[in-house]
DNA sequence: ATGCCTGAAGGGTTCAGA
């Protein structure tokens, strides 16, 4: 239990058995304005302490001013990192929101750096929400982006401690295992050598592939084209992964795909990653905040002033 | 069909996605 002094603003640990264990999910929702009517249900079923969003095509007033309302009613905090059009990246949280950070310090861009990282620390965790540029073609520009993106993140992650998760759509399978038919995606993105290596370079920081590694040989899929079918016949790729450190990753009480957010009308065609984890140990863990059934209301709903990294 | 859907911006179409 987790005790609550009125007025006291401060919560009583000696009762709480709340001890920074959360649930963490991540959801590529290719358009937050569009996906509202499948994200605000899918929070209040799922209940997750911190989600991790890609793809949300909004620009941060917009955001705002679309999810607030709905956030501030379900307790979360929100850093939104957006664009007008494309891309764009935001963090939920009811279990803290601190030190938040939009963008990579010398990040490349493609031109320009574009929206596809942020950062937060909630309940004790360094949590990444990632939206890796998808490659386009092997070889092409876009794809040597994607590697170079791919390794300026490596060195973000790297000074991040030793308590982060890397949460998001990394646009890279990360074995043929992950993809439904190896031999239709020859020649294509998303399962080259180069890819996996800096997906690898990633996670030799020493990060685990927690769905993996609850699901080994297991067919895992989180995104579907909304094609031909594809998710009818679960014809699908893992791209949305949630890497976490030893620390963290040892914490894991569950680690699943809800694909059932991925059926019925209007859905991404990604589908959410939940991960549960455990309390932390004693003396291993971060700020004690408020637990996940207690909406803040004095900051949720507030967008946070970001500091962008800087070139 | 090699973009078969979906979304965004903007304008009657194009680009992007994986």
């Amino acid at each position: 239990m987790v005790g609550w002094v009125g007025g006291s603003g401060v919560w009583l640990t000696s009762l709480a058995h709340y001890r920074g264990g959360m649930r963490v999910a991540t959801w590529n929702v290719n358009s937050v304005k569009q996906r509202v009517p499948r994200l605000v249900p899918w929070l209040a079923q799922r209940r997750p302490d911190v989600v991790c969003l890609q793809e949300t095509k909004l620009a941060d007033d917009a955001f705002a001013e679309l999810l607030s309302p709905h956030l501030d009613e379900l307790g979360y905090e929100f850093a939104a990192h957006g664009e007008g059009r494309w891309n764009g990246v935001a963090i939920l949280s009811r279990v803290g929101l601190a030190d938040v950070v939009a963008g990579m310090v010398d990040g490349p861009g493609f031109p320009e750096p574009e929206a596809r990282v942020v950062a937060a620390t909630c309940g004790g965790v360094r949590v990444f929400s990632v939206y890796v540029p998808n490659g386009r073609v092997p070889d092409s520009d876009h794809y040597h982006y994607k590697l170079a993106w791919l390794a300026a993140l490596r060195d973000v992650v790297r000074d991040a401690g030793d308590q982060v998760m890397v949460c998001g759509d990394v646009n890279i399978a990360p074995a043929d295992e992950d993809v439904f038919d190896p031999a239709a995606y020859v020649g294509q993105t998303h399962v080259t050598r180069p890819e996996r290596e800096a997906l690898n370079q990633l996670k030799a920081l020493g990060l685990k592939d927690v769905v993996r590694d609850r699901w080994p040989g297991h067919r895992v899929f989180t995104y579907w084209d909304y094609r031909a079918g594809m998710f009818h016949q679960d014809l699908g790729m893992r791209i949305d992964l949630v890497l976490a450190s030893e620390p963290v990753a040892a914490r894991t009480k569950a680690a699943w795909v809800d694909r059932h957010a991925r059926k019925g009308t209007g859905p991404s065609d990604h589908a959410p990653v939940i991960v549960d984890l455990d309390t932390a140990p004693d003396g291993d863990i971060g700020p004690v905040v408020p637990p996940p059934s207690a909406p803040r209301k004095t900051s949720s709903g507030q967008r946070k002033k970001l500091p962008q990294a800087k070139d």
